[in-house]
RNA sequence: GGCGACGUAGCCAAGUGGUAAGGCAGAGGUCUGCAAAACCUCCAUCACCAGUUCGAUUCUGGUCGUCGCCUCCA
């Protein structure tokens, strides 16, 4: 069985296969750093983890480009309140959103490209695309002739035709041929120049429109024609038509292969979280709010199939944490298990079969992870169960344990955060297994429940005493 | 107005033409000095109506509801 994606581009699921076996050169739309992203981004953000790290684990070499789009209308606005100029205003925000994917574990791609430094690609992609014909200038700006490229809505599925062509007009300051010719290069503004945003260029003074930077370093970092290009749905029309519109233009060839939207994640009422109306929240909410990093990963990266739309509540997230912590204490049980030689778990060793079997068809079908997820806990009881019972093998023991790494290179849950415990916390545990092995329990309760005051939580087990934290309280 | 998606138990959610995975929460048990953990049991007829079908949650049509795109946005 080989993946099989949803392509935008034909609404169908399709086999993937790069065009050059071995190698997937992948492009993701990263964030306009001017503010915090926000956990919707991040939602986007784990898909492409995923998709990267599916391709990595079926053996592919990943080339994957996220851009950090530097210059904007937003940038320009805040950098000029600000009084900096935006080389000055966009770094602080890039480290923001890097960190943030650091904390939720998703992997780096393998280039983080910033419009503002290539520019020069970006006039040269320009250059030709007038030179064809499918471009025009026009008072320092220049825009794409969307009547040259017949194939334009060929992935949004709009019909301009029929497209009420009043609202951009007003928004533009000069005549184009048609309403619907999108920017390729904007001439300078007063303020533009102010803060830095401005370029000069054969066509003039200027700073690029929103759509060519992505054309210009994707096929800068990966070639003219893509494996695949992936984004929130959001980006489908306009910026993914005219970044095609753009490249197949310029290149005449197709410019990627599979197209994959992700849906978005909502705030609690079901409406978009968006930057601009101040709906939102970010990772660092949720941190402050107490949620583990890992949880919130979990969740949204399994928490739902990554086409459907989905929110996250707080009681989500502390049932993916404790999802999480029933894989880790499985993974535990089983690493501390000295198996009886002779066992027959015959049964279990089947079930992981099986389980295996059933995680890799569900990420297979479209990523989904999801329902992976519900086949690796159908095991991970029974599993359990079979310890209960002793009767579990290291045949049966390699094989839960497969399963749970095979499902781990995915969520990459399994491993804590390294934690070391106070002297005084180490001393209070010591001092009530004494207490216990005197059988004095009173101490022992007493003990116990100071430490669940402080956020500990302490389980006897035959292999000795555990602790994990949880919230702290009484 | 145009195009589109979604509506499954308290919550998150998978899925299929033949009477609905999984997780969290909840209830009752087993185990335990007591707990915790683990396990066992219980907990939905899939928004509504009509149609197709031997049979629909899954197909078709309609109704209601929610949301998205059409304009900067993951």
């Amino acid at each position: 069985m080989t993946l099989r994606l949803h392509n935008s581009l034909t609404g169908r699921k399709e086999e993937f296969q790069p065009l050059e076996p071995g190698v997937v050169r992948m492009y993701t739309c990263g964030p306009t750093v001017w503010g915090p992203a926000h956990i919707g981004n991040m939602r986007s953000f784990l898909l492409y983890d995923l998709i990267r790290r599916q391709m990595r684990l079926s053996g592919c070499e990943v080339r994957h480009v996220m851009n950090l789009t530097d210059v904007d209308d937003r940038i320009i606005e805040q950098s000029d309140a600000a009084g900096m100029v935006i080389s000055e205003f966009t770094p602080r925000w890039e480290e923001s959103v890097l960190s943030d994917l650091k904390r939720l574990r998703a992997e780096p791609a393998e280039w983080y490209p910033r419009a503002t430094q290539h520019v020069p690609e970006m006039i040269e992609l320009i250059s030709r695309l007038l030179e064809l014909g499918h471009a025009y200038a026009m008072e320092g700006d220049v825009y794409f002739r969307i009547d040259s490229f017949p194939a334009y809505g060929a992935l949004s599925k709009l019909d301009r035709r029929g497209k009420p062509v009043t609202t951009r007009v007003a928004t533009d300051k000069y005549e184009k041929e048609s309403a619907s010719d999108f920017a390729l290069w904007k001439a300078a503004t007063e303020r533009d120049r102010r803060v830095g945003a401005a370029w000069q260029t054969p066509f003039g003074l200027g700073r690029p429109g929103w759509h060519i930077e992505c054309s210009a370093m994707a096929s800068k970092y990966l070639g003219e024609t893509l494996d695949l290009h992936a984004g929130g749905v959001d980006l489908l029309f306009p910026h993914h038509e005219n970044e095609i519109a753009q490249s197949e233009a310029a290149n005449r060839k197709p410019f990627s292969r599979y197209w994959l939207h992700g849906e978005h994640l909502t705030i609690a009422t079901g409406d978009k979280m968006s930057k601009s109306s101040g709906n939102f929240l970010t990772l660092s909410d949720l941190l402050a709010a107490g949620h583990d990093p890992v949880a919130i990963r979990f969740q949204l990266l399994a928490g739902a199939h990554y086409r459907q739309r989905t929110h996250l509540s707080d009681e989500a997230i502390r049932a993916a944490a404790e999802q999480v912590r029933r894989l880790r204490e499985l993974e535990l049980r089983l690493s501390l298990l000295v198996p009886r030689p002779g066992v027959d778990d015959a049964a279990i060793y089947e079930t992981a079969l099986d389980g295996q079997a059933a995680y890799r068809e569900a990420i297979d079908d479209d990523l989904n992870l999801a329902q992976g997820v519900g086949q690796v806990f159908e095991v991970v009881r029974q599993a359990n169960s079979a310890l209960d019972a002793g009767r579990v093998g290291t045949a049966g023991r390699e094989a839960v344990l497969q399963l749970l790494a095979a499902a781990d290179a995915h969520l990459d849950v399994l491993r804590g955060d390294e934690e070391s415990l106070d002297e005084d916390v180490e001393r209070l545990i010591e001092e009530r297994e004494e207490a216990r092995r005197r059988r004095d329990f009173a101490t022992s309760d007493r003990i116990r429940d100071e430490l669940r005051g402080r956020g500990l939580v302490l389980e006897d087990s035959r292999e000795g005493v555990r602790w994990r934290r949880v919230p702290a309280s009484g």
